[in-house]
DNA sequence: GTTTTTGCACTGACCAGTCAGTTCAATTGC
DNA sequence: GCAATTGAACTGACTGGTCAGTGCAAAAAC
């Protein structure tokens, strides 16, 4: 017999950028570069149609690979898509994690650790817009097969923004008040819900501009007079 | 072959219910309560699984009703998914306009037009969970043939939160430097995503203290220490 | 010469939608 | 009272189609 499938490796692979300067990526492999291709398919298609709707052979199509290609690569469409959503959540928390890192060591505050990690979401939904569409229409529901990937996945973003919050109670930046978990959520869910409002809606405006509005009202500048 | 046994759940939960002998159309009672157990079912199972992956036969299952019974009250599917929406968010407005209007009333400003407007949601989604949950996930998608409806259906929604936005900058109660359809986002979203978390993952809290904390979100009471 | 990809035919399950027939409940005629 | 009648509501087997996943020989890439 043919020990066909199950010969997966785990490689971090960019989610939208198909071009060039793959800077891990020396050893790439043509299998990966098909792999990026069927990733790069599956996330729009997804995003667009739902999972279900969306077939295999239309990734196939779109990633310009004959559809025993995708079986070679990966198990099955939902292990092609959970292998989806593990390593967009990952470029996510890196780059979230690394927002808060940065202005750590410019000696910023954590009310500017929040900022640069709005500001760091923001740029994400900008680039990976569709990843980010699929992930907010999988993430609250109920008896799906990849549940626990999404599980895992979530609690690592959300940490990130909850030990910021963390660290700014302990350091008294912040109120002693505030529910750490429930305050990350809704942050997330603020920049979340504006990002994907800005992306579908009014794609014109600039980042800075998005930014600028998110942060005003992160800092509570909505009520009240701005001195200007 | 072996015919599917017939289950008697009894969901009392109801998205629409004005069953309270409405003597409009036709009078017919019987179907409009058929009707009811249709949305109630087509609610939870889409939001667990999603459109695609909900069949017409689990739905006529779970309503306890037989297949062509669907198809005697509804067009299609995706109709019957449509009027759902429809419907849906057609309550939540309702309720939103109806809080901002009540803090009018009472001689409230515009913070506690946003607050009450925060509970309202916070309600609606209590009381909804599932369709809060489908409401989300079907949100950004594209290409989809209800994507009109959810559109118009969207706007309406967002229009009573910028609409309280607009007048607290004409009454000089917010900065006139917000930008309201991007805060109006924003604000819906961390309702929303907080909402949803807390229904999902801490189910036990109590709505006065998930509202507690959106308020001092909010009204910038994050960073700086609270008074008391 | 090994790994990866291709092309394509095939299967078995599943599913939206249909339709001829049945039940229900209200009304009519007696 | 109580059949007979009627139309609305409902039923479920059936159809035509779709799609995930398979199998495999041959070609291409490395």
């Amino acid at each position: 017999m043919i020990p066909k499938k199950a010969l997966h490796t785990r490689v971090p692979v960019t989610i939208g950028a198909m071009e060039s300067s793959s800077p891990t990526t020396g050893g790439s492999t043509r299998r990966e570069a098909t792999r990026q291709k069927l990733y790069e398919a599956a996330v729009t298609l997804i995003a667009e149609q739902g999972f279900s709707a969306t077939t295999v052979d239309e990734i196939a199509e779109r990633a310009g690979v004959a559809k025993g290609t995708v079986y070679y690569n990966f198990a099955s469409k939902s292990v092609l898509f959970e292998e989806l959503l593990r390593h967009g959540v990952g470029l996510l928390t890196a780059s979230l994690r690394q927002a808060a890192e940065q202005t750590a060591r410019d000696g910023g505050g954590k009310v500017d650790a929040l900022d640069a990690m709005i500001r760091a979401g923001l740029v994400f939904i900008e680039r990976y817009p569709a990843f980010t569409q699929l992930y907010v229409a999988e993430l609250w529901r109920t008896n799906r097969a990849w549940q626990s990937t999404l599980m895992v996945v979530r609690q690592q973003a959300v940490a990130v923004v909850e030990d910021v919050l963390r660290d700014g109670v302990a350091a008294g930046e912040f109120s002693e008040e505030i529910d750490v978990p429930l305050t990350a959520s809704a942050l997330v869910g603020m920049v979340l819900v504006a990002a994907l409002d800005w992306q579908s809606f009014q794609p014109e405006r600039s980042l800075d501009d998005v930014h600028a509005a998110l942060s005003r009202l992160l800092q509570g500048r909505v009520s009240g007079r701005d001195r200007d």
